[in-house]
RNA sequence: GGCGGAGUAGCUCAGCUGGUUAGAGCAGCGGAAUCAUAAUCCGCGUGCCGGGGGUUCAAGUCCCUCCUCCGCUACCA
């Protein structure tokens, strides 16, 4: 049986889980399930990264112990590893004392091999930030209490490593995925690569792992972090574990930690003369609409709310069909609803219902017996068949997105099957070819389900049991009277959360905590506009296409104004609107801005500039 | 400044090592059907594949150049 060794970055504890921890984590927990159904014996690891600055100065804050900091943060990545059902083989923390050995096992080793040696090093120290900063971050400004700071310190000869990681990297194409990445960290190192700082002084940072050669130091967090990989696999501890798993076929990460894995550690493992890891595979960002999210804009998806209101399968689901493996991915709730709506509720969600309500109402709920089979049966297995080759293709190669597509295009085609067969026309005249169509339907569906179990485990297997299918022979063709078990609708259809953006009059009067800043309107591009010409947009009640002058330019704007104004109101009107507003196709119709107007329940007044001397184009401010 | 990414149908995006009439999903329009969560199925797209130049029998796909947007610039996946 051939290994899989998978791992997901070590999460640092500074942090709350987010949508960004989640991501990778599930598509590591979704690529161990495929390899594990593929019969791989996989060992997936995860954990936390707890020692280092920022732990001990956020536990100083909070006036805690670092390692007390650490025991409470660990849990909470632990319930969400368990709400989202990772399916990993451990769990890492790098303050356990399994870790801690390797970690100066290797130390010493590389200091042994003549590969560590001691300097001064001198440089702009941030002491507000307690740690050295380059030149430009001084310059910045963004840096307090800067002084120049001369300081001991051990370093890693990773320079010596240069050539051998360039070769290395250049005779193994599949050493840094995706493509571009590979070649990102080629350009790196085409400037000479200096020696790593490892060790911190006591005096100034002790939250972290002793060097073995000198206590008065601890160990560089990256350094100390690293090793995780090895430490799980049972190096030093466990030959034969080691001996299995190192090196790993995988290590999963994010695009920001590309330099670490691809440079920091291959090297450190020359230096120990490990084997390298078989493959580093980084991937993208998922972006909020259209910008990164992050904690000062506030724009960070909670994936604990998210599978609060939607269940964990559709938004692991959603992160698998929607990012392109290495590429960023915008993540909106829009896209979450229909995608949800669309390929969950409709498609296969429903394809369910219809089979089992056939099944119920005419077979006694029970799986009817596989007739003779036609061409259209036989193409529809042959496209299952086809699809179950495929799969393993695209996980292998990981495209993931591809894979789910696929397959979700092989849950269109049990739909167009049953459209072209109609069971509930056969039922009347032929009840046996009836059963076959059914029975080759319900088959489909279970391979569709298989196919999707690494995704969406709990609702897959909830469907599969519904149709008198266990784990154990969900690999199985159905057998003939299988019992169904009641039906249940598997993705109720969901609505996106209106955010009613219309304040009424008493919150309007209160609304301090949602001022804006003067830049923050200055966004806002108001204009005059003078109406040229209008008229309503056919097939639609309240709509108007208005045709505008705004200083030298033309265009057209769609308004919701037709039950107040008549187009003919409307012309010759100097009106305000929204100049840089991104264009919007309203029942079909081009809209390039927006109109002002005050509007009640009751009725609508379009805002006008009172002087129509002061022209169109004119700025309002 | 450096490095990198993106620019393909209204929207979100696939198009791997260059090769038949450039694809999918969603939205839209028209129709069929009624077993099903108003779900499903069928039909409908002449898209300067960001601009320009080049290599080639052949380029969205390689090279050069320009434009626009975005990200990163070594302890936030």
């Amino acid at each position: 049986m051939s290994k899989f060794y998978l791992t997901t970055p070590i999460y640092y504890v500074n942090d709350k889980p987010h949508i960004g921890h989640a991501y990778t984590t599930i598509l590591a927990d979704v690529l161990a399930r495929y390899h594990r159904d593929s019969g791989e014996d996989v060992f997936l690891l995860t954990g936390l990264d707890e020692h280092g600055q920022k732990v001990q100065q956020v536990a100083e804050e909070r006036g805690v112990d670092p390692q007390a900091h650490c025991d409470e943060m660990a849990p909470r990545f632990l319930d969400l590893w368990e709400k989202l059902h990772i399916s990993n083989d451990d769990f890492i923390r790098t303050t356990e004392k399994r870790h801690v050995k390797v970690v100066q096992d290797i130390l010493q080793t590389v200091f042994d091999n003549g590969d560590v040696y001691e300097d001064e090093y001198e440089g702009l120290y941030s002491v507000s930030e307690e740690r050295f900063i380059t030149e430009k971050e001084a310059e910045s400004g963004e840096f307090r209490d800067i002084k120049k700071l001369k300081e001991k310190n051990y370093f890693f000869r990773m320079s010596k490593y240069q050539d051998a990681l360039i070769d290395h990297i250049q005779a193994n194409p599949h050493f840094i995925q995706p493509e571009h990445r590979k070649n990102e960290v080629l350009g790196f190192l085409k400037q000479p690569l200096g020696d790593l700082c490892i060790s911190r002084p006591k005096s100034r940072l002790n939250w972290g792992i002793d060097l073995p050669f000198d206590r008065d130091y601890i160990t560089y967090v990256w350094f100390d972090a690293l090793i995780n990989y090895v430490t799980a696999a049972g190096y030093g501890v466990d030959n034969t574990s080691y001996e299995k798993w190192w090196p790993c076929e995988y290590h999963l990460i994010g695009k920001d930690i590309l330099i670490t894995h691809s440079v920091y550690w291959p090297t450190m493992l020359m230096s120990v003369g490990m084997p390298m890891p078989k493959s580093i595979f980084a991937h993208g960002w998922w972006l909020s609409g259209e910008s990164k999210m992050s904690k000062s804009l506030g724009n960070v998806v909670n994936p604990l709310d998210l599978i609060e209101e939607y269940g964990v399968d559709p938004v692991r689901y959603y992160l698998m069909r929607e990012m392109v493996l290495g590429q960023d991915a915008s993540f909106t709730m829009e896209s979450f609803v229909k995608r949800y709506n669309s390929d969950l509720a409709n498609d296969l969600g429903n394809l369910v219902g219809r089979i089992t309500t056939l099944i119920g109402r005419h077979f006694e709920s029970s799986i009817p017996k596989n007739g003779q089979p036609t061409e259209r049966e036989a193409q529809l297995s042959d496209a299952g068949e086809a699809l179950s080759k495929i799969i393993p293709d695209h996980i292998s190669s990981m495209r993931l997105s591809e894979a789910v597509e696929e397959t979700m295009q092989f849950i269109r085609a049990i739909n167009r099957y049953m459209e072209r067969s109609e069971p509930w026309k056969l039922v009347k005249k032929d009840l046996q070819r009836a059963g076959t169509v059914l029975y080759t339907a319900a088959d489909s569906l279970r391979k569709a389900l298989v196919l999707l179990g690494p995704i969406m485990p709990v609702r897959t297997e909830k469907v599969l049991k519904m149709m008198g299918v266990d784990s154990e022979t969900a690999n199985e063709s159905l057998k003939e009277g299988l019992s169904l078990g009641d039906f249940e609708i598997p993705f109720p259809k969901i609505e996106l959360l209106e955010v009613d953006e219309k304040p009424n009059e008493t919150e309007e009067l209160n609304m301090s905590e949602g001022k804006i800043g003067i830049e923050d309107f200055a966004k806002v591009d108001l204009r005059t506009a003078v109406v040229k010409a209008a008229e309503k947009v056919e097939g639609a009640d309240k709509l108007l296409k208005l045709q505008l002058q705004v200083g030298q330019e033309e265009r057209q704007i769609v308004a919701g104004i037709a039950e107040h104004y008549s187009p003919d109101e409307m012309v010759g009107k100097t009106i305000a609107i929204v100049a840089n507003l991104k264009p919007a196709f309203i029942r079909g119709v081009e809209s390039n801005g927006m109109l002002l107007a005050a509007s009640s329940d009751a009725s609508v007044v379009v805002v006008t500039v009172d002087d129509p001397e002061i022209g169109s184009g004119v700025r309002i401010s």
